[in-house]
DNA sequence: CGCCGGGTTGATCTTTGTCAAGCTCAGTGG
DNA sequence: CCACTGAGCTTGACAAAGATCAACCCGGCG
């Protein structure tokens, strides 16, 4: 039985959902595994045969490039879905990977598609919660090509709001358990890079990072810097 | 009434069809619209109450940063349907653009939402259509990160690629009717550097670019160049 | 104690951007 | 028929952003 009110919490905002829906979704079968920190959920090129949903800790999506490089694509907070799409997509074309410790709740592949076929809502809930998944990721090609410190305070502001979208924190300080090389493997820096930006940012009284947090001193100069718009999040509030 | 054997084509390699779901999508109610080149087909921020299949023509979606730039975040070629998304996302984050003369085919939304709910295989289908284009986004954050040139040798094979899939050409010469200036927005480069990079491509013998056609001089190499992994594309073959 | 992962910093090199000019060619109007 | 125009392409000289290489620091832990 799944015990998510972070991904309950998620989907209602995508979508209104009946008691009715909410019960189908507690009584999914659930399989509860835990995850060390910095350790592999589903590797490149698996075909599992269930999808994940963030119980706690923070995840990410990695893509590893022909040259070895590793590319961070997306971050998941507790109540996501990382991996919906192998639903239909059955070969991974990337790596789900625990950040920090992390427990994940897995639900087979036909108990999801049965639901999904079953209940209009949920389906809507589910499908809009991977086409908010492709938003993010058209944001994040944009993200790339901005100048390194916008980019990295741009992805600051997108953590900070979906860290609040599931109630999991509130500015100023945020839970956000990554290194310095993770932050590079996600906007395509180097370390060194990021920790010079860094260095300005926090230099500049925007923001701060310690060992497994943001600290964010200024929102609203962060946002204008970043050129945040929340638009693409289509979090309906 | 739709006639579109590139979007039918597509579907049956995602998801077998049975010649009633083929019916059933060939009786959509369905809205042609012409849009000359260089035009928007639908503007960020709309609401639009319908989905668009390409026809025939290029199309491509755009974001405008803060700053004023634009960002081509994906092309679209004749069979798909790129904004499938707005069957649930109501509010456009991007703007539809067609960049040669392009016909649309336009379904209301209503029409598109009974189907999907009657007919588990058409929703396969077309869930499975908006996760590969998730999927390219991924590969495009990559993209975003390499070197200039083999971003570029890396777009063409992708190009190349899904345009072997629906049917539309053959190597060595495609169709792709953009100027340099888009591939610089695509790639978040500057003009100056695609038309540099472009000329290194064509004294390599790798790839030639003209007026409206890429020529591809050494496919394997511009491949092997490129670091090019088909798998992202989920092509079932 | 020594090691190691992570963070910090400086010097230097490479890739890409900026600015500015000139070119090509298809379409237009005289 | 030809000159004019303008969008798109090409090239050079120079500047800036970011990468690379090489140290060194710090704190936790075997």
């Amino acid at each position: 039985v799944i015990h998510s009110p972070h991904l309950l919490r998620k989907l209602q905002q995508l979508q209104a959902l009946t008691d009715d829906d909410v019960d189908a979704i507690r009584r999914l079968p659930v399989r509860i595994v835990n995850y060390g920190p910095r350790s592999t959920i589903v590797a490149e090129r698996d075909q599992p045969g269930q999808c994940g949903i963030v119980m706690s800790g923070f995840a990410c999506r990695a893509k590893t490039a022909a040259n070895g490089r590793r590319h961070i694509v997306s971050f998941h907070v507790p109540g996501d879905l990382p991996d919906l799409q192998s639903l239909f997509l059955k070969i991974m074309d990337h790596e789900l990977f625990a950040l920090s410790a992390c427990t994940m709740g897995f639900v087979p592949h036909e108990d999801l598609g049965a639901l999904v076929h079953e209940r209009p809502r949920i389906l809507d809930a589910f499908w809009r919660e991977t086409l908010v998944d492709a938003s993010i990721y058209r944001e994040w090609i944009v993200n790339s090509h901005r100048p390194a410190a916008e980019a990295l305070a741009h992805l600051v502001c997108e953590v900070s709001r979906r860290l609040q979208a599931v109630g999991i924190a509130t500015e100023p300080a945020l839970p956000f358990p990554v290194t310095q090389v993770d932050l590079a493997d996600a906007l395509g820096l180097t370390t060194v890079h990021i920790n010079r930006v860094l260095k300005i940012l926090r230099e500049d009284n925007i923001l701060q990072m310690r060992r497994q947090e943001i600290v964010i001193l200024d929102a609203a100069r962060l946002a204008a810097f970043a050129g945040f718009d929340d638009l693409y999040l289509h979090q309906l509030r």
